[in-house]
DNA sequence: AGATTGGCGCGTACG
DNA sequence: GCGCCAATCT
């Protein structure tokens, strides 16, 4: 009995072909993970050294799990693969050669919020307008450049990317990119998108340094291909063209990173870059019931872009997906809370097991309100994440400047936190003095008497610190990770910071450092990872726990799943997960879609994809739902069904509410204009997906500003409380003043202004609640 | 220097 | 409608 006789005859065929470019496309719920680790297992079996197979993912979740459960196959042997993101592992290759690149190895990992900051700084000294030139802004774009790999030299050249920015009314991008460089090498930093880029530089430049890796990796297996950009795919290709035993897993129709650089076609093209590739297409669905898997196939037909495929699923029946239609955001909220409540009574789904899904992150509040009501437990997903935390990044900032005294943005974090009277006009005659000679910001503050500008007074408190950080360093040698983490807490008072602060903010920062303490001396007690012969060591223990921790978020901790709650995320989230029953909210025309995706066909087709996702997270029960009004950005907006509902064969559907009596086209109650600033937004997404879209009416709503159509505007109003004021179709509008009953049963008393008081029994009201 | 208020901006997100 | 940042006050 072999763990191979648990596949079924195409994924056999995709464990077993192991030599040869492979392209395995895997449908929602085919079983890809378990092809994905015993095809991994079944090379280690033939005996290929664990050290020479490469397996890339994208997250460290979906690493470990990997890691995992390829041990329980082969044992501790899976320890050696290399295996993990493909940031953590091109990191690893590019500290082993950095001083190739002229960096030391202990390079720092700048995050997001270091890369922004130090884009800030520039945008400032170049005296440019930060309103226009805003950092995120132009860290989107230079991270654009990064993954196409175009060098701050190729952009300085490149016309048509300079007349993208100058559209935009930012010229100067190319020259901001440029000084960034600069700026991160002298700071011996990079950030996530160097890791790919200067991966792939040093390929390129060294003809060696690749030769080795080539020979060395001699199975390549690379997860979510169809997530992956330009740069991470050249890398690949590579890597693999010694062997050419390279294995892409993937779902073209799951491809919803668009906005962060991936690129579909690298897996729609692939077979053009490997005539001989085999392809496996997983597309038998063990996870849905027919009338979900209908549903999805009834979607993404749609698309044009797409590799053929059909999926289909022996679970046959079940439940028909459930459409619900109210009036308001408000309104939509406690039809799903009711629904849940409904649903948790009936069928005895953990409330683990339900999950609700939505487009944007906003979205969560008026179902946190509603759930809450009903007290029905829930946890929000997403979110700022425990390293994303300021008290945090302010402890590591420490850490981080201890080991590499260059790093800029550590500095500046923590020169004055806590307070030691080193104030900004100090740290920016710091900054200028520094640029003037060409310096790491670090070099000043070994060095104050040579700030320009600056008082005594400021010279010697910068003294001071130099000479703290300096007594940290002398540390590195003998001490651990753990016992320096704990020094530095004590010794800079940025554990009694909080301690003193006895707000809650205070006290759960205060518990945050303590749990990031907990953290350092578990790993410095730890048994370490073992390092290959070849393999550069990190210089000591605290620098061995920076690595592992730059490219480390809690998206795995699994500290809040202990409790039966409710899950809400949005959809990108809830990738690659499944739960028993999925409510889909906010299905509506510019919201899923979303307004900034209407303008374009491929846009349009990755919002679709999106949907996709979202349809095949269920295993049973399925719900969508949308309001005809929401409140967006502080203002009311009519809404129209997303034409993603229409694509639905309504064999598969069930509506619920009122159905529409007057085609769209005739019907005036849609949005009213968006706001003006959001307006302009979507005409610069239009201009940026210009050269590759369809032309297109900006949207194709009346801008008329009307009130709803009260008469198609059928609600459920179960969840109808004393106070409300609601329409009815006979009586007109009038106020709730009495509740009686549970449930579906209730009775309502309403006073109507024209008619008095009226009992009405809700299960066949159509009342309709006016905000 | 630290607290408070006013104004502006608003998508989805892994390393 | 809300949260974050920045300018202003104390």
């Amino acid at each position: 009995m072999s763990f191979l006789d648990e596949l079924n005859p195409i994924q056999y065929e995709a464990v077993t072909n192991i030599n040869g470019p492979v392209m395995i496309i895997a449908g929602p719920g085919s079983g890809k993970t378990r092809v994905l680790t015993y095809r991994i297992a079944n090379i280690l079996k033939q005996g290929v050294d664990p050290y020479r197979v490469m397996a890339l993912t994208f997250t460290n979740k979906a690493s470990a799990e990997m890691r995992e459960r390829i041990e329980k196959i082969v044992g501790a042997e899976a320890r050696n693969l290399y295996m993990g993101t493909f940031h953590s592992v091109f990191a690893r290759i590019l500290r082993m050669e950095a001083e190739k690149l002229g960096l030391p190895r202990n390079f720092t990992i700048y995050d997001t919020d270091d890369a922004k900051s130090l884009l800030k700084t520039i945008i400032k000294e170049e005296g440019l307008n930060d309103k226009l030139y805003k950092a995120s802004n132009v860290y989107y774009r230079i991270s654009s450049a990064k993954n196409a790999l175009i060098t701050p030299e190729d952009y300085l050249q490149l016309e048509d990317w300079i007349e993208e920015d100058t559209q935009a009314g930012r010229p100067k991008i190319a020259e901001l990119y440029a000084k960034y460089t600069l700026r991160c090498f002298k700071s011996s930093a990079l950030d996530f998108d160097d890791l790919l880029m200067k991966t792939h530089q040093l390929l390129h430049k060294f003809p060696d340094v690749l030769y080795k890796y080539q020979n060395r990796f001699q199975y390549m297996m690379i997860d979510e291909f169809q997530d992956t950009n330009y740069a991470q795919y050249e890398i690949v290709r590579l890597l693999a063209a010694i062997h050419e035993n390279i294995c892409i897993v993937g779902d073209d129709a799951q491809s919803i990173y668009g906005f962060r650089g991936a690129t579909i076609q690298n897996i729609l093209n692939f077979e053009k870059d490997y005539p001989d590739l085999k392809i496996f297409k997983l597309e038998q669905n063990y996870r849905s019931t027919e009338y979900i898997v209908n549903a999805a196939n009834n979607i993404i037909k749609n698309n044009q872009a797409q590799l053929k495929k059909k999926i289909f699923t022996e679970q046959l029946g079940g439940e028909k997906i459930k459409v619900y239609r109210t009036a308001s955001d408000s309104d939509e909220a406690r039809m799903v809370a009711n629904a849940i409540f409904e649903q948790k009574m009936r069928l005895h789904i953990p409330h683990s097991e339900i999950a609700i899904l939505y487009r944007t992150n906003a979205q969560s509040r008026s179902f946190e309100e509603s759930l809450r009501r009903l007290n029905i437990p829930y946890k929000i997903y997403g979110g700022i994440s425990f390293y994303q935390r300021k008290e945090i990044k302010d402890f590591i900032a420490y850490l981080r400047l201890t080991i590499n005294p260059n790093d800029e943005e550590a500095l500046k974090r923590i020169i004055n936190f806590p307070a030691r009277g080193i104030g900004q006009t100090s740290i920016d005659r710091m900054i200028v003095t520094a640029n003037k000679h060409d310096v790491a910001l670090w070099q000043m503050v070994d060095y104050p008497e040579g700030i320009e500008d600056l008082q005594g007074r400021g010279k010697a408190l910068i003294k001071n610190f130099s000479i703290m950080m300096k007594s940290f360093r002398a540390m590195l040698p003998n001490k651990n990770a753990y016992e320096i983490a704990d020094y530095i807490g004590k010794t800079t008072g940025i554990i009694d910071e909080y301690y003193k602060d006895k707000t809650i903010e205070g006290i759960s920062k205060f518990e945050n450092i303590q749990e990031l303490l907990n953290g350092i001396k578990e790993y410095s007690m730890a048994e370490k990872q073992e390092y290959e012969e070849d393999e550069v060591r990190p210089e000591n223990d605290l620098a061995a726990y920076l690595q592992q921790i730059s490219l480390l978020t809690d998206q795995d901790d699994n500290n809040g799943d202990v409790t039966d709650r409710i899950k809400l995320m949005t959809v990108h989230a809830a990738k690659g997960l499944e739960f028993d029953s999925v409510y889909v909210v906010g299905m509506e025309e510019m919201l899923f879609p979303s307004a900034l995706s209407v303008l374009s066909r491929e846009d349009i087709e990755e919002e679709r994809r999106l949907f996709y996702v979202a349809v095949t997270r269920a295993r049973k029960y399925l719900t969508l739902s949308y309001a005809l009004s929401r409140y967006k950005f502080g203002q009311l907006n009519y809404c129209e069904q997303s034409r993603f509902i229409d694509e639905i064969k309504q064999e598969n559907i069930i509506l619920y509410g009122q159905k529409q009596t007057t085609s769209p086209s005739q019907n005036s109650n849609f949005s009213k204009p968006e706001p003006k600033w959001y307006q302009s937004k979507i005409k610069e997404q239009a201009i940026a997906s210009q050269q590759h879209s369809i032309p297109a009416t900006l949207t194709k709503k009346s801008t008329a500003d009307t009130k709803p159509n009260i008469e198609q505007a059928g609600s459920i109003t179960t969840e109808l409380k004393i106070g409300d004021k609601v329409y009815h179709d006979k009586f007109d509008t009038g106020k709730v003043i009495e509740i009686e009953g549970i449930g579906i049963n209730k009775i309502a008393t309403v006073f109507f202004n024209s008619h008095g008081n009226k009992k009405i029994m809700l299960k066949f009201a159509k009342l309709q609640i006016l905000e």
